[in-house]
DNA sequence: CGAATACTATCTACATAGTATTCGGTGCAGTAGT
């Protein structure tokens, strides 16, 4: 009944003749009141999962989104669909007082089924009384994977998605992502404060997409494998370099070199960031040199490669990013040019350095102050930078001395463990945050470097297991990788058999790779381990 | 953690080697001032 109901409504409304199986799970896990977390990639209808069900809904669908470029696309091709000006609004800092309330009232009237928000708009305590008034029936919380990656230190608001739902009166949630390895879903599940979740993951092997990894032992090596390779495909293509700097530099140098680029970072101007995207999309510029900057939200479907002069930070990022290649199906070329410095500007950028006087300082000042406080505030009396502040208010709030409230104002919490005891928790809980995300850096590395499957590899990390090698990677190629695919005959443990190790804990495995096997651990992430070894001294047990 | 920059010392003047310091990604919001 609810699927046909469903199939109605995508073929009246949304003109899609069928709603694959995968898209009909999650939404009658949904219509049944239950919440879905869905990884599928760009294309597949992510949008469909929450657009279709939504008018089968009493209330209006919320729908979180992290950019307000995003929100823009994502309304314009709603109201195209519809030829209605008012069924998805949006309310943001871009919106004059007046646009928000014809907005709001456009809601509250039924005329708009969608509102999209960022997490910041929770912040606001008018803001959450006006949307929990209007009953929403759905939330839908869409580039997901940002909910487990930001927060810590960039984007706080991300941390607080989880109360702000409950807040709302914990509607069904749906969070969809294009990429989420298994500790990310568990962590965005936990984080958001889902139920249970209807869980449907697809479409993570890219069979088009040829994948290659070079290691260069200096940066002229680099560059000049970069200009062969770039000589070699066909255009439009994207470079992921390392820093803002380095996408200028490399863009003004391809250009001398007559390969005509530009590059793309955020500390562009949004004018100058806005004309080379379009540039970009109307194939006026051939490449583009960029920063992660460049990406979500980015529907080309023509990108025909993508290269990395920089080892990205996990195999999380690396599979978001050379996702964007050959969307549409046409055969696309993804190289990644690595070098072992490159592992250090990752390590900084994880790099929570917590001195315990410094929490147990921060700790107490918030316990003797009695009232909420400010950043500003602690900022000026901590006398700690923003970013640094930022990072130990998230650790704190997480081991429970402190509370984060409207209006970007922090409190301790009635029972907040004592400074010096606060301190420590913050300690340990910073060094497993650090050692997950060593961990992932690692994968990354061992991706980078493998003679194995890549194609395997990486699904492998992801918990998707490919009985033969994957046939589109250089290891396949030149024939290695098939020698590694004969060595993982007698594993000791089966793919995805949950394990225990003496020190690590619980963790399940995820693949065997010639002699070594890697294992997810759900206290140190990652871990590879020689199956020799294992065996020998039984470091793993049965679970 | 490592690269780029700024600074310092030096077998004496301009240049270079060595040492110290800084910087590095992702974006929302709301406000001040043209």
């Amino acid at each position: 009944m609810t699927a046909d109901q469903l199939q109605q409504v995508a073929k009246e409304r949304f003109g899609w003749d069928r709603l694959r199986d995968e898209q009909l799970r999650a939404m009658e896990a949904l219509m049944a009141g239950r919440d879905a977390l869905a990884v599928l990639p760009t294309g597949a209808g992510k949008s469909a999962i929450y657009q279709v069900p939504a008018p089968l809904l009493p209330g209006p669908t919320i729908v979180v989104s992290p950019l307000l470029a995003l929100q823009q696309d994502q309304i314009a091709s709603l109201t195209a669909r519809h030829h209605e000006s008012l069924v998805a609004v949006r309310l943001s800092s871009a919106e004059g007082k007046s646009e928000r309330e014809e907005a709001l009232e456009a809601l509250r009237a039924g005329d708009a089924e969608f509102v999209f928000l960022t997490p910041e708009q929770f912040a606001d305590p008018a803001r959450v009384k006006q949307i929990k008034a209007l009953k929403p029936s759905l939330i839908a919380v869409d580039e997901a994977h940002c909910v487990s990656a930001w927060g810590h230190d960039f984007r706080p608001d991300y941390l607080q998605l989880g109360q702000f739902i409950r807040e709302l009166g914990r509607p069904p949630v749906v969070a969809l992502t294009a990429t989420a390895s298994p500790p990310v879903r568990e962590d965005i599940v936990e984080r958001l404060g889902m139920r249970d979740p209807e869980v449907v993951v697809t479409g993570l092997d890219r069979s088009n997409l040829y994948l290659e990894s070079v290691h260069c032992p200096d940066e002229e090596t680099r560059y000049r494998r970069l200009v062969a390779r770039i000589r070699e495909s066909a255009p439009p293509g994207i470079v992921y370099a390392p820093t803002r700097r380095a996408t200028e530099e490399l863009a003004e140098r391809l250009t001398k070199e007559g390969i005509e680029a530009v590059a793309y970072h955020g500390g562009m101007s949004a004018g100058e960031r806005e004309r080379a995207h379009e540039a970009f999309l109307a194939d006026e510029v051939p490449v583009m040199v960029a920063t992660t900057a460049f990406g979500m939200g980015i529907d080309k479907p023509n990108i025909r490669w993508v290269n990395h002069v920089s080892l990205p930070d996990s195999p999380d990022s690396y599979l978001q990013e050379i996702g964007r290649a050959g969307r549409d199906g046409q055969p696309a070329h993804v190289l990644l040019l690595h070098r072992t410095e490159d592992s250090g500007l990752r390590k900084f950028f994880t790099n929570v350095s917590v001195d315990r006087d410094e929490v147990a300082s921060l700790a107490a000042l918030l316990r003797a102050a009695g009232e909420p406080l400010t950043r500003d505030e602690l900022e000026e009396r901590t006398g700690l930078g923003e970013r640094k502040l930022g990072q130990l208010l998230a650790l704190l709030e997480e081991v429970g001395g402190a509370r984060m409230l409207h209006g970007g104002k922090v409190k301790a919490p009635r029972w907040a463990p004592t400074p010096a005891k606060a301190a420590e928790l913050a300690e340990a809980q910073a060094e497993r945050q650090q050692t997950v995300s060593r961990s992932r850096l690692d994968m990354m590395r061992g991706f980078a470097e493998t003679g194995q499957c890549r194609g395997r590899t990486l699904l492998a990390y992801f918990g998707e297991h490919l009985d033969t090698t994957c046939g589109h990677c250089d290891n396949c190629t030149d024939g290695s990788a098939a020698a590694g695919l004969a060595a993982a005959e007698d594993a000791p443990f089966p793919v995805h058999s949950e394990v225990r190790h003496g020190e690590w804990g619980k963790g399940m495995v995820m693949s065997y790779a010639g002699e070594q096997m890697t294992v997810l651990f759900e206290q140190v992430g990652y871990k590879t381990l020689s199956v020799p070894v294992v065996k020998q001294h039984r470091l793993l047990r049965k679970a």
